[in-house]
DNA sequence: GAGATTTGACCAGA
DNA sequence: TCTGGTCAAATCTC
């Protein structure tokens, strides 16, 4: 349950990220705003919602000592695995009962229980619509280096809204579309892919486009996907590869869209012009929201709970939930309010190696 | 000129 | 019959 706040906060806060840097664009698009600032105030809600019921429940040392905050620094990069943002997850939970107990559910009223279950699976469904926090209970593919969009060996597809017959090597992918630069297609995925077609979808506002491998010709590889900008959300593509690669012949640029962790070596890895992408932006924004959590300890006073490391980290979740309730709760929208969030983020932005 | 992309037509599954 | 998927000629780009 633990990683499933993370991943709500940390997509939280990339959602808004994400709509600070396409104001202008979006300025004569008030229904993608409507939406978009619908959607952020959801996420937050629901963690706010999540984190009540999970003090009102146990109390803070419970809570400080299990999973949220306690923990929180060690999952967080296994969460912040590529595919949490890059999309390439899917969701297979579909029902409440079907969301594993953690810790802090332990010795909850039923209902309480249930309704934790039901956050964390609105989430998850969400990601699975969006792109965003696919697997993020940790499911069977997760982790990093679980399935990239290279791997397409141990998945096959959830949708079957397909007609055709031949849907049992399909797998259907979100991906993140660039933010800057070429954003009418999605980001490599490591192979060379021709295009050979494009095609009005019925009930689609954005045609379908469809692409082969390039070594289809020169090594018979069958391997198909079809791109499909998604009508709710034209910054995620939905992908559709089928047929596995038997070429396994990469282009130049042999990089899946998968974010490396910070380096470990001490040096700064360097930061790209934010944002890039939303993979980017989540990892940018995750990596120091978690090396913030773990690595400042709370100097002011408050409950005290537990072992010194983790009072910190719990003071600083409670704070990102304080901040959200501030939010989207006071009625009045602060128009500093995401100053008020990413300076906090900007003033630790370069932190990360130098420890 | 080669390769990539576009686009209208055709095919085939439901 | 409708609609998604594919083909192939035309066009574009490097």
């Amino acid at each position: 349950m633990e990683n499933c706040l993370e991943s709500m906060i940390l997509h939280g806060c990339n959602l808004a990220k994400i709509l600070e840097h396409n104001l202008p664009n979006l300025a004569n698009q008030p229904d993608i705003l409507v939406k978009s600032c619908e959607e952020i105030v959801s996420v937050f809600r629901n963690v706010r919602e999540t984190v009540l019921l999970s003090v009102g429940q146990m109390g803070v040392q419970e809570l400080h000592g299990l999973g949220i905050g306690g923990g929180i620094r060690e999952h967080a990069m296994a969460s912040l695995d590529a595919r949490a943002i890059s999309g390439v997850g899917t969701a297979h939970i579909r029902r409440v009962d079907d969301v594993p107990e953690s810790g802090e559910m332990k010795g909850m009223p039923l209902h309480d229980q249930r309704r934790q279950r039901q956050l964390c699976l609105e989430f998850m469904m969400f990601g699975e619509m969006s792109g965003v926090g696919g697997d993020i209970m940790g499911g069977s593919s997760g982790g990093i280096g679980g399935q990239t969009p290279l791997d397409f060996s141990s998945a096959s597809s959830s949708q079957t809204h397909g007609r055709r017959k031949n849907e049992v090597d399909k797998v259907v992918k979100k991906v993140a579309a660039p933010q800057m630069g070429n954003n009418e297609t999605p980001p490599e995925d490591g192979f060379k892919w021709k295009k050979y077609g494009q095609k009005e979808i019925l009930g689609h506002a954005y045609p379908r486009s469809y692409y082969i491998c390039t070594q289809q010709k020169l090594r018979h590889c069958p391997a198909k996907k079809q791109v499909q900008r998604l009508d709710n959300e034209p910054f995620v593509f939905e992908v559709t590869y089928r047929n596995n690669h038997i070429c396994r012949v990469p282009s130049a640029s042999d990089a899946a869209p998968v974010l490396l962790p910070p380096s470990t070596t001490g040096q700064s890895p360097p930061l790209p012009p934010f944002p890039t992408s939303l993979m980017a932006t989540t990892q940018f924004l995750s990596t120091n929201i978690f090396r913030h959590l773990g690595g400042v300890p709370a100097s002011s006073g408050g409950v005290e709970a537990g072992s010194s490391g983790g009072r910190g980290k719990f003071n600083e979740f409670q704070q990102v939930a304080d901040m959200a309730d501030a939010m989207f709760n006071s009625g009045i929208s602060r128009s500093n309010s995401m100053d008020l969030i990413f300076s906090s983020l900007d003033d630790h932005k370069w932190d990360y190696g130098r420890s």
